[in-house]
DNA sequence: TTGTAATGTGAGTAATTGCTCAGGTTTTGG
DNA sequence: CCAAAACCTGAGCAATTACTCACATTACAA
């Protein structure tokens, strides 16, 4: 639980709760009620602690909410980690990995799809861009590693390029997706026309 | 000039050019010190107007900012519908329309990519996303026809989810480009490999 | 010219909000 | 058991902000 949004550690189990709870109370605020409703008096009173207590942890409400951001962040980027992982350890072919890994992306924004995109609605992103750079700056090089050790059957192409083109244009339409769309996000179609978009990008 | 945005329409020269004063400064504040410092005091301060009259044709902040933005995107719209339309009046192939596009849109992002980046950075984007999405709902028709009716080089596909998948997609590169990478925009190996992305997503 | 509609002014108010601080309670380690 | 450290409390202050209103000015049309 260190964080750069964090002012000091809590130490003892009873101000870990707190902070938790903190961060809880965050979330539901921003999904039931709006980022204008995230005040520090209110979030503490939600979270049933005093506006004190809130203040020794969290500098101002852009660090609850960067918090909780970074976390959620974390457990996505966590997610393609693995599933990147498992196309080496599986020995998948390409025709085996894009789907596999464009479904764990898919998935993975399925878990909380209201505090996707009340993060993305609610609040304003200029706190958030170092957050994202840095999810792009690490996830960026896996996908062109992955695409670099499989000469044979990607296409000549610039790894780092393909990469980005790649990881962004997932993004938007997954964001897309998650924001007007969420129907779509467990259909198959969408899922399967991914894929092609992306397998017929890399295939020779 | 017509616009929900607007309490009242303008109806002298003198009371436009307040109007166009105010949204001025609206990007003004927007782009020179961010969302925070966007108060209707501010604003009308730095428009050279009082706080009265701002409040005669805007009912709050909000509107000022969705006026500007609503300006932006039909710009932006304006710009795509040209080019598309050009792909019929000039006869061009699926291999001549496809960049012709892509480089509308990148060009368009180039104009005022200040005003592109603190639009989506600084300002909470719930009270836009009602905006974006009748962009979309204009767009992706217009994307998917120009995809129907070029039934022999485009391979058989859905025209709906292709045009809904290539927006998105062409949305969050260009939209991740103008935030972290602005120097790809005007280089022509990003625009390149976008047009490679569509073209095999599209060709037969 | 003159009445009226359109436009503009800005001091002032009510409400909100971020944040502090002086002092209390709980936990821990010895 | 005791002192120190960690943790918690919440009334209240200072600052900001959205917004109003009573009145002044300007433009226009008859």
């Amino acid at each position: 639980m260190n964080s750069p949004h964090l002012l000091k550690q809590p130490a003892q189990e009873r101000s870990r709760q707190t902070v938790e709870a903190l961060i809880e109370a965050t979330e539901l605020v921003l999904v039931e009620e709006g980022w204008d409703k995230i005040t520090t008096n209110h979030v503490a009173e939600r979270a049933g602690v005093s506006i004190g207590t809130l203040y020794q942890y969290f500098a101002n409400k852009e660090a609850l909410v960067g918090l909780l951001l970074e976390q959620y962040l974390e457990e996505q980027f966590a997610e393609l980690a693995t599933r990147l992982a498992d196309t080496v350890s599986f020995d998948m072919t390409l025709e085996e990995a894009v789907p596999h890994i464009i479904h764990a992306m898919l998935e993975a924004k399925m878990v909380r799809p209201e505090l996707s995109r009340a993060l993305f609605t609610q609040a304003p992103s200029y706190g958030h861009i170092e957050l994202l750079d840095a999810w792009n700056t690490q996830a960026e090089p896996m996908v062109a590693a992955a695409l670099a050790a499989r000469p044979d059957e990607v296409r000549d192409l610039d790894p780092d390029m393909a990469a980005y083109l790649l990881n962004n244009a997932m993004h938007g339409i997954i964001h897309a997706t998650v924001m007007s769309r969420p129907d779509l996000l467990e259909s198959d179609a969408l899922a399967d026309e991914i894929c092609e978009l992306v397998l017929r990008y890399l295939r020779a």
